[in-house]
DNA sequence: TCTGGGGTCCTAGGACCC
DNA sequence: TCTGGGGTCCTAGGACCC
């Protein structure tokens, strides 16, 4: 029997804003943008000052309830909600917030895998069964009053609020944190699953995206208990062995994913929107010194945390929105700023030049800790009689 | 005036080797 | 000369997540 909690900070970036700012508090807040809109004289710019191609990265709970979400770009939410209070995005801020609730949480329960600046996977177990040890009480009342001294913790550390759930694995935890937002305290048993998850969007599976949501909902899947109900033979057939199956696993609730402590970094990259498209002839010596700049932050990136990688990658983004990626990997790993100028050079020959560009990144992966052999997982072998 | 920036994982095809 | 299965490595694209 495990333990399983996900906490998710509510509202993270807007809360953090909000102890800056306490007088903004029950405004609807929105938090998005790279720099201040037009009108720099005002103190508090709102969505209809704004002029750029942002987009929301966090709203309060007062803006959301005007219909403007994450991920939605800034002059879309401004038809929506001119009068939205709009800040830029301090993540250095944030940051700094999501490492003193990390340490919190970590003081009561060690075992944490990162999933991000605002939420982590706690495995509880072993903090369940040891209170539980020789006592009758309830494995799952005293996992309860683990995840209420974790909200507790991360309150008096950062002023900030939490939402938790607590479920046999992570699947369900991820869904069960989001049941009760904001500050929520959500506790599954499998039994639960028919009750509480069944009814439930298929969308709310972590995993299941815009892609897989629109199939599945023509279809005619909808919720996901419809799913749970659906023949796997048509899911592996709609989706594939691999996703098809995991899709009816999921739906039933089932998960054997560990919580995982620490990972290395596969890749580290850099990119950026220009504010306006970029011709990639007449801007030539605008988009090679940007150019050259991502190179110089990755390098920096890779020096920070300790590693090199020989797979360098471009990536470029037309004003139409396609993109496209070119890589090319060298015989050395590698973090020196212009080796990875020239191989990124050399991926840029191999793309086509000849619409406006809209954003260009760089990308170094296959990495390594300089002096060590690369990290590499031993691929999967297949074995029909496994 | 639609659509950020940082990631992970998966798939699929081709080159190349045994 | 043709026919085989693996296996690894590399590249490109896409789905998905925070």
């Amino acid at each position: 029997m495990h333990f399983i909690a996900h906490l998710d900070m509510d509202a993270f970036y807007a809360s953090v804003e909000l102890l800056r700012y306490p007088q903004l508090r029950g405004r609807p807040l929105v938090i998005g943008g790279r720099r201040r809109g037009t009108s720099e004289e005002k103190e508090f710019p709102t969505l209809r000052d704004y002029a750029g191609r942002g987009v929301i990265t966090t709203s309060t709970y007062e803006a959301r309830a005007l219909g403007v979400f994450s991920g939605m770009g800034l002059m879309k939410a401004a038809k929506l909600a001119p009068d939205a209070l709009l800040l830029p995005a301090d993540f250095d801020e944030y940051r700094h917030y999501s490492r003193r609730f990390k340490d919190a949480v970590r003081a009561v329960a060690p075992e944490i895998e990162d999933r991000g600046i605002d939420e982590i996977y706690i495995d509880l177990t072993a903090l369940v069964m040891a209170a539980t040890d020789g006592a009758a009480l309830d494995p799952w009342q005293r996992a309860r009053d683990v995840a209420a001294r974790i909200q507790q913790a991360v309150f008096e550390a950062t002023g900030l609020s939490c939402s938790i759930g607590v479920t046999p694995n992570k699947l369900l935890s991820k869904i069960a944190s989001d049941l009760d937002k904001p500050a929520g305290l959500t506790i599954l048993r499998e039994a639960d699953v028919p009750t509480r998850i069944w009814p439930l969007a298929v969308r709310k599976i972590n995993g299941i995206g815009p892609k897989a949501g629109a199939k599945l909902e023509a279809l005619g899947i909808h919720r996901i208990g419809e799913l749970a109900q659906a023949s796997p033979a048509l899911l592996v057939k709609q989706f594939g062995a691999s996703y098809g199956a995991w899709l009816t696993e999921a739906a039933h609730g089932r998960d054997e994913r560990a919580v995982v402590t620490y990972r290395d970094p596969k890749s580290i990259s850099r990119e950026t929107t220009f504010e306006t498209d970029l011709h990639p002839v007449r801007d030539r010596e605008r988009l090679s010194r940007i150019f050259t700049d991502l190179c110089v932050r990755v390098a920096g990136d890779l020096e920070r945390k300790g590693f090199v990688g020989r797979t360098i990658g471009l990536k470029l983004r037309y004003d139409n929105f396609a993109t496209v990626t070119r890589d090319c990997t060298l015989d050395e790993a590698t973090r020196d700023a212009q080796a990875i100028r020239r191989a990124a050079g050399s991926c840029l020959k191999r793309v086509p030049l000849d619409r406006r560009i809209r954003l260009l990144g760089v990308r170094v992966g296959a990495l390594a800790r300089p002096g060590l052999p690369p990290v590499r997982e031993p691929s999967p072998t297949k074995n029909l009689f496994d």
